[in-house]
Parts: structure tokens; C-alpha cells; sequence
DNA sequence: CATATACTTCGTTAGTTGACGAAGTAACGG
DNA sequence: CCGTTACTTCGTCAACTAACGAAGTATATG
């Protein structure tokens, strides 16, 4: 029960759920789900901790940039299904969709570009 | 997005999943989940309204008692395959279990004793 | 119609949550 | 090492939420 609640509250915020949704291409560095929400810093870090917690997401750490990617095969059958239920929830969703494109412009952009949300001046 | 989260919402407390699981085995009485929840009346009749909204639950008014049941059928097939996830995802459940078998006790009472928690005096 | 009963709505209160910026930590670069 | 960079943790504040009891609504019953 605990741990179906830590899912439904980590999918019980639309930020965290889009932010759970950008992953669908594959894998994003923070900076670049920063950038696409457009939220600080530290607001996005605490959202993809609890995604984390929830067993939803999976980070690999490649030097001082942290990937999140959805979780995989590893993580167990809970997940999956959570994940394939959410996604194909939201399929048909017009805001998914346009997300979707706005992620496309993100993933475009050069790391050293996005990373610049850090040194906001 | 927004019907996805009433639904990720309604299912983000713990009370409120105990609600909708009680009603696996059938329809309940307000008053009976009431008796179940052990909570306050306008409590628990918050928590079903909410249940309600999101497409989880259907009621069904028989004179002074509201009967409430999963969603069935006739709802769309959205709320099924939720109901199927929640059900799959906590099957094994121990508090799960402890529960049913309280309702066991619960639903085997006269209505009229049930409904004394109205008045509590 | 008056009363009782089953439930809902409203107002309040304590606890939770999402947002932020500032300060802290970990990894690379010189 | 020493600074920079990418991210996390902490403290704070406004907004939300679960709980309650009191008052309101709707339906049977006398």
C-alpha cells in the first residue's frame, strides 16, 4: 500500500507527470527537463526524486550530469504496468501532444546551452 | 490531463483507496463505509464525492440511502482499466486482506445498527 | 404537515505540498 | 588543490487538503 501510494501521489501532480512523460524518447539530462518545464532548479531536482522513489524513473550519473530515463526492465512488473497505464491514459491527450513537440526543440538545443538555466544572471 | 488527474488525485489517499476497495464485493451503503472507514460522516462522504468525480465509483440512490459501487460497465472503458490496475497493483496486500475481512463483520449487520453513527449521542 | 433519518455542504483548523532562492555537495578542469 | 559546473538540500511562504462538528437538504414515516 505504501508503495502504491508513493506512485499515485508522484502521479497526482500534472508537472510530474509531464516531466514522467518527456522520457517516453528516451533519455534527458535534469537541465533539459528543467528547460521544458521551465520550473527552478530545485523545484524539478525534489519532483524527479519523488518520481524516483516511486520506482518510475531510473537515473544514471555520467560525471555532473544526471540522466533520468523511464524505468526499465529491471525495476520489476509493478512499474510496468504502472507506466504502460499512464501512457496509455494520456495517449490521445492534446497537451501531451504538444509537449511532445516542445520536448523536440529541448533535446535539439547543445547541453552547454541548457545548462545555462544554472547561471541564470 | 485533467480527468487523469482527478484520478490519480482520488487514488493519492490512503482512506479513499480503502473506499473503493471495499466495494469489490459489491455495493455499500454509505453508512456502512462509514462504520468501515470509522471516520466522521461529512468525512467520508467527501472522500466518495471525490471517488465519484473521478469516474471510479457510481452511485445510486434507493430513498434515504446512497448505495455506491465500482464503476461499471456502462462508465467507459477508462475507469475499467484503472480499476483493473489499483485491483492488480494491490492484490496481495496484507492491509488489503485485514480489510475484507472487516467488511466481512461490516456487511453482515442490520442496516438500522449501522446507520446508529449518525447518532451519536 | 411535522418529525426523524440519511446524507451533504459549510466553516474551521492542523498538517501537507509546491514553488522559490540560498547554501551545500559532488565531479571535472586547470 | 581551487574554481567552476551540475545538481541537491534546506528554509520559507502561500496554497491546498483531510479531518471535524454544525447547519442544511432530501426522503420516508406518523
Amino acid at each position: 500500500m505504501k508503495a502504491f501510494l508513493a506512485v499515485t501521489k508522484a502521479l497526482s501532480d500534472e508537472t510530474r507527470v509531464r516531466a514522467l512523460l518527456s522520457l517516453r524518447e528516451g533519455e534527458l539530462c535534469l537541465c533539459q527537463i528543467i528547460e521544458f518545464l521551465k520550473l527552478a532548479p530545485s523545484t524539478v531536482s525534489k519532483h524527479m526524486d519523488l518520481l524516483l522513489k516511486a520506482g518510475l524513473v531510473e537515473r544514471r550519473k555520467a560525471g555532473r550530469w544526471h540522466y533520468f530515463r523511464l524505468a526499465g526492465r529491471g525495476i520489476g512488473a509493478e512499474s510496468q504496468r504502472t507506466l504502460r497505464w499512464v501512457l496509455d491514459s494520456l495517449k490521445g491527450e492534446r497537451s501531451v501532444k504538444d509537449d511532445a513537440r516542445a520536448l523536440c526543440c529541448v533535446r535539439r538545443k547543445d547541453l552547454e546551452e541548457v545548462s545555462a538555466c544554472y547561471r541564470a544572471d
